[in-house]
This record gives structure tokens, C-alpha cells and sequence, in this order.
DNA sequence: TTAACTTTTGCACACGTTTGCAAATTATTC
DNA sequence: GAATAATTTGCAAACGTGTGCAAAAGTTAA
């Protein structure tokens, strides 16, 4: 006996076994189709006895409409881009399109994990803090395949772009600073091309600059994480600051136990700390970190809604977003 | 003038460019299709100015296969499984496979989110912690489908499964304790329906009913969290346990917290802690916590190797993959 | 009953590929 | 140069679906 062949269930199989054309199990299975409750239900029954699922690929040859959306990660060591996954995925797959993911390993490789997608004919694409080249964007939007640049921009890109106004957190930030009545403030970034930090700081010393009440006594760049914070208070212990401002909570907790264990410093009242992200750990327990929090359900609601709106309108022109974001005060800052 | 019509680049007119056949241009994107390197030069020439994208979509159709794996998980609050995506996407997208991604939300999703894939024609499944019914896995079997269960299996069902020993953990555990001289042990768990825990407890008691040097003093369950492990010392302290056990990071964060900040002992000298999971945590700044050390990575190559496997050879019977954990012994039990 | 109208149905083409096959071209051998 | 072998090429038939169109069936009105 020959080697049974695999062979699917197809539209074809269902109609012959309900009886009809393929034609009705097609529209069987189209929403608001041409087709009398009578075959349907014959269709359907035919349908489950044999296991038939529409074939998504052919159906899209036709439609010229995928329901995937291409989701680009730049960034997986950034746990605040990891953490909307779940939400980008829920939200999605309520408006009834799935996720299909792409990593990007080198810089190179952004462009090249967007072609990849455009293979698939995904109906649009959200890149994660990443960006792409003005060229392939330009490609995409020929192709009506819109694109939403979350957490990182560039003018010259014609893309949606949603992004958190890191100008006006250093704005806010300073004037929290001065507020509060700090004057002798270190800053602690990590990375010092992450321009994110960068408009921050900007934004933060120009506030500083207009207003003269305060100064930053020491600006420290490099120091990301627990460990790298806590060794940095050696050195920021002999300024004699009354503010550090970190740019994560991670780093913000080293610094923490670094004047409160280390050298035996009260927090807040001999110097005080902020942090940034309001990450779970910053208010897990004894953690009672005052921090940036960061708009996170915002960034991903609007940059659904900015996809979805160009999905069904490929000629509306990008559209920019700034998102603002609220420092929440804990018990590291003294109270106004 | 009439509105230009969306028309994407295609094989024919990329053929129509380069004066040569469609099926050249298929075959010189097609690795070892006899052509010629010189139609090959013209078509790629001709490819690169339209911007030829081949269309995974059609090009599926025929061959049948997709280059796709559907990743489903069930539980985007267990920290573990979220960190493998990022490992799963970079190895699966070496092999030349995507990831396309689906969620979970009530229980009853799980069958329908398996469904879902099937209807774009994944080459397989990978589903992480997540188990679907039987009828389903034998209707994917059926297609030549291949599934993987990580971190969850059930006897009947016809999938491969990679899953970590824990009925493997909790003996190694007891027999640590007991290599220790622990002899007033506290379980403290999570949900107490939860598979992995119940499989730890049982073969964990086993090992001390056989050896009847030590004995489990309480056994606590509903506890998972910082502040719930914190607050579970108020009932622990009056039972004056050696080893407090517990079935995660942050719980055993909590109750060290709790012993040493609010009942001013000593860890490990008056009560012994160990956690499970190795999380980052466990190990940040002065947190040097004893711990089960999950093998992800193991995890993760294993379910690759055993899809893989059956996607070349779908005849192949399933595969049962158990994995050893090792116990990280750090600062908060006492050294051997 | 007939005419006009509405709904349902099937045919056949389209979507953008891959691939077996036979014809056409090129390379090799005598 | 002819004969043969090896390679390259284009044609045409799939793959599994959606959909315009006209025919068929059903419904309503007179």
C-alpha cells in the first residue's frame, strides 16, 4: 500500500462533503456574505467533522489583508519595552490581529528584520526603540504598511512616532528639585549617548541655569545597576550632595544602600534620592523609592490607535506623540 | 488623472524588467534552482531598483512550509517564561524561522489560540507552560504539526515535552537540608494547586520520612510575593524553624526582611532561608540568597532540538525531556 | 398565473508563488 | 562538424482561497 499523502482539509473537501460549492463555505466563513442560514449550517456541519480552519496564507493572497502585525524589538534587555509585550499582544488580538515578532541582534540588522516582515505582508509594524533607515520607511510607506516608532525618533522619518517627552520630565524633575529646595544635585546616567538621557539632562540644567538656586555638582555617566550605583557613592559621597538623581531605580537602589549601609547616611533627610521607572522594585517592600513613572499603557494605547488609524487610512500623513510623564513622590525626597 | 492603484512589485514584473521568465526569477531566489549566473545578475539587478520582495505568503502555499512557529504563553506574570522569549526569537530566527506570538487570557483560550496558529499554517508550536486538550494535539499530529509543551505535560497527550524535574528538586532539596543538620523545616508556597510545587513537596517529604532525621514543622501555602513572605514571619517565628524553604526569590526576600528587620535574628546562624529561581535579584548588591537555579537555557535548546526534530521527521514518536536543577549555595544557609 | 424583484448559488478568474516537464541552449566528446 | 550530454529556460499547472457576475431559486405583488 502506498505511503498515505499529506493532504489538508480545504474548502474544496468541506463543500463536496456538505454538498455545495466551494464558493459557500467560503462565504460561510466571511462575515455579513451572501448565504442562506440553510447551507450554512450544512457548511458548518461538514466544517467540524472534519477539522476544516480557512487557510490564512491563501485567504491573504486575495484580501491583500494578513491580521499580523510585525513587532520589532530593539531592546530586550530594556524591561520596560519587554513588559508591554503581553499588553501589545492582548490589545492586538482583541482587534482581532496576532504578533509576529522580530529581533534585532546587530544595528545593522533593523532594516533588515523590517524587510523580513514586509515578506509576511504584515498590515503594519511597531518598532520598539528602534530606528530605522529614512529609505526602507519610505519603501514601507509606498507599500500602504504603515510603521509607529515608539520610544525613539528622528524628524526626518515619515512614520508615526510615539514617544515619552523626556524634555519635560527633566523640566519637571528640576523644578521638583528646586521646589523641595535641593542645591547641590548629582546626576547618575548610564550610557552617555543614550539620547534619551541626554534631552533629559538638557532639559534639566537649562531649568537650573534660568532659575540659579541650585547646581549639579557632579554628573556621572556609565553607572547602570545595582552594583555599579552602590561603588559610585565613593565618589559621590565627597561632594556632599543633597540630590542624586539616577536615570533607573535599579541604579537608585545601589546608591541607596551605598549611603544608608556604606556610610551610614540618613535618606532622605542627609541626602536625598530619585530613581526612574517606577519599576516593581522600587516600592516592593522596604523600597520606598521616589521615581519617574513612565506612561507605559499610554505608549502602547497610542501607538495602537496611531497604527490602526493609518491601516484604514494609508494616506493620512504620521502623526507625532509626547506622552507625559508623573514623578511620584516616595520616601527617598522630602516631602513639600 | 485617475488614483494610482496599490500594486505591489512582483515576480512578473521584476521578470518583465530583466526580459526573462517568472520562474527565473523565483529560481534565482530559491538556494541551488538551476539558473544561470548571468540571468541571476539581471534579475537581481532588476529586483533591487522595483524593491522585490518575495511573498512568503504565496510562496507557502506551495511549498507548505511557513517558516513560522507559534509561541503561546499562558502566563505572562511568571517571570521565567517571559525572559525566554527574547533566547527563543534569536535562536529560532537563526534556523530562519520567525516567531509569531499568541496569548492567553481565560483558560478556555488555550485550544482556541492553537486553533488560531493552525490557520496560519505554522510549521510548529512551541507553548510554554500552557496544556491543550487532547483531541487538539492529535488534530495537529494529524498535519504533521508538530507541538512542544515546555514547563507543563499530562500522561495522555501524543507532544513532545521538556519540563524541569521537580519531583528532582525537592529531594535534592531535602537531602541538602539534611547534609546541613537542618532538622525544623517551613514549606512556604504559592498557590497550592500549583503542579510544580505539589510535585517538590511530595518527593521532598518523601526523602525525610525515609531518613527521619528532620521533619517539616509548617507548611504554608497562598504565600508568593515580598510582603506576603514578610508578613507570613509573624506566624513562622513562634513555630522557631531552622529552614524556611520557599517557592520563590521574592518571597524568600520577604522573609529574610522579616527575620532580620523585624525579628532581629540572624540569618543563616538562627533561621536558614532558601529561595527558588535564581532571579536577578537573588543575587543584586547584599542579596546573596541559596536558591533553586532553573536551567533555562537548557530549557529553551531542548524544546528547539525536539520541534526541529519532528518538523524534519514528523513520523517521529514524541519525546519526554526532563532537566536537573542545581541548588546555588549562597550566604543564607550554612556552608557544608 | 405572471411579472417584477430579492436572495442565493456556482462558475471561473485572480492572488503571487513554486516546480515538473519538455524545449532550447550551451558544453563536451568523438 | 555532428552527435551526445549537461545545463538553462519558459510554459503551464498547481497551492487554497475570495469575489464579480450571471444564472437559478425564492419571494412578493397584482
Amino acid at each position: 500500500m502506498a505511503m498515505k499523502k499529506k493532504s489538508r482539509v480545504t474548502s474544496h473537501s468541506v463543500a463536496k462533503l456538505a454538498g455545495v460549492s466551494r464558493s459557500a463555505v467560503s462565504r460561510t466563513f466571511t462575515p455579513n456574505a451572501s448565504v442562506s442560514s440553510a447551507t450554512k449550517e450544512k457548511v458548518i456541519k461538514a466544517a467540524n467533522e472534519l477539522g476544516y480552519r480557512p487557510n490564512v496564507m491563501a485567504r491573504s493572497l486575495i484580501t491583500k489583508k494578513t491580521q499580523l502585525i510585525g513587532l520589532v524589538m530593539d531592546d530586550w534587555d530594556n524591561p520596560f519595552f519587554v513588559s508591554t509585550l503581553k499588553s501589545y499582544s492582548e490589545k492586538l488580538k482583541k482587534e482581532n490581529y496576532q504578533i509576529i515578532l522580530a529581533t534585532i541582534n546587530k544595528n545593522s540588522d533593523i532594516d533588515n528584520s523590517i524587510e523580513f516582515l514586509m515578506q509576511y505582508q504584515v498590515d503594519g509594524i511597531i518598532m520598539l526603540s528602534a530606528l530605522p533607515s529614512n529609505d526602507l520607511v519610505a519603501s514601507c510607506n509606498q507599500e500602504h504598511t504603515p510603521i509607529v516608532l515608539v520610544g525613539n525618533s528622528s524628524k526626518e522619518i515619515k512614520a508615526c512616532t510615539v514617544n515619552i517627552d523626556h524634555s519635560m520630565i527633566g523640566k519637571n524633575l528640576a523644578y521638583l528639585a528646586l521646589e523641595l529646595g535641593y542645591s547641590r544635585i548629582v546626576l547618575v546616567r548610564g550610557d552617555k549617548n543614550i539620547k534619551t538621557g541626554i534631552r533629559r539632562t538638557k532639559a534639566f540644567n537649562k531649568v537650573l541655569e534660568k532659575e540659579h538656586k541650585a547646581r549639579v555638582v557632579a554628573h556621572l555617566t556609565g553607572i547602570s545597576g545595582y552594583d555599579a550605583g552602590r561603588n559610585a557613592m565613593a565618589e559621590i559621597i565627597k561632594i556632599k550632595p543633597d540630590l542624586v538623581i539616577c536615570s533607573s531605580d535599579l541604579t537608585a537602589l545601589g546608591v541607596i544602600d551605598g549611603v544608608q549601609v556604606d556610610y551610614n547616611l540618613d535618606i532622605p533627610k542627609d541626602i536625598a534620592v530619585i530613581g526612574f521607572g517606577d519599576s516593581p522594585i522600587s516600592s516592593w517592600g522596604m523600597n520606598r523609592l521616589t521615581t519617574v513613572q513612565l506612561p507605559l499603557q499610554s505608549l502602547i494605547d497610542e501607538s495602537i490607535r496611531c497604527l490602526f488609524r493609518r491601516i484604514n487610512d494609508p494616506e493620512l500623513s504620521p502623526k507625532e506623540v509626547y506622552l507625559e510623564s508623573d514623578i511620584i513622590s516616595r520616601d527617598t525626597t522630602r516631602q513639600v
